[in-house]
DNA sequence: AATATCACTTGCATATTGCAAGTAGATTGT
DNA sequence: ACAATCTACTTGCAATATGCAAGTGATATT
């Protein structure tokens, strides 16, 4: 179950992590949109199929991306969570944010959030960070 | 030939155009290494695979991330360059270094390279773009 | 007790990846 | 001038990954 890397560069070592079409935008919706059950990534606006959102969710979990734990108020339930190390994304989502809203005529991001990034990182960090801590 | 989006949330955008295991590996090679020739992104350290790599310098062109042009000292060479576009993702590239440099254990990345972009990213960025530009 | 919900799993067709070998034009060496 | 080499690919094919649809089993609801 050991995992080889291609190389420790640090930029390859994130790529083969999460560099393919999903593992970002599931991280995006429990970072931005508070999405936490199976069912709602399954509902994302592009449409993820069930068994690549499986495996998907498995990976990062083994990356130590999220962390899956029951659901109290329903067994039938998980809750999915980022770990710190999701959490330390931001900063790199932020970004990807900021260049895809750049180039991409059609982007639904909100100027005024990408304004508020551009003239104050940090605080825009902190506070999505804190709205993350729901435990 | 027109390219559908499955949305135009930013991250989603940006990982439709460079969501793979390859691609920003060689946007790393131009943009840190001063690879410009098909060969020397051929013998990078992670061993991409001759079909691959042309499929990716490819896409790179047709989204105008890089730049291809013939090289006027050697007419079977070409030259691949970032365009303003492609060297936008520098910020973005080097969060992904500080990620991935935080979270491997066995990482290549600089100590020297990550602490001063912590501690002063503005210059670092300018003066990594400022070698970028050899035209 | 029957029905619905939820988080997956399975089967299968299609698409992508990756290895190895081949090709065509430009360059270099003799 | 000619052959060998270099350079940037292309092609064939096997292996892997993706995506759609349908199925499953555990829990929850009525």
């Amino acid at each position: 179950m050991k995992k080889e890397y291609r190389s420790h560069c640090p930029i390859n070592f994130s790529q083969e992590i999460f560099g393919d079409k999903w593992s970002l935008l599931i991280i995006r919706d429990i970072m931005f949109k508070g999405k936490r059950y199976y069912g709602e990534f399954l509902n994302s606006e592009e449409k993820i199929s069930t068994n690549i959102l499986a495996d998907r969710l498995e990976k990062l979990e083994d990356n130590k991306i999220i962390i899956k734990v029951s659901d109290v108020n329903n067994l039938s339930k998980f809750i999915y969570t980022l770990t710190d190390k999701g959490i330390d994304l931001l900063p790199l989502l932020l970004e990807m944010i900021v260049w895809g809203a750049k180039h991409d005529k059609q982007t639904k991001a909100p100027p005024e959030f990408i304004n508020r990034f551009i003239s104050d990182k940090e605080s825009l960090i902190l506070e999505i960070k804190k709205n993350l801590h729901f435990d």
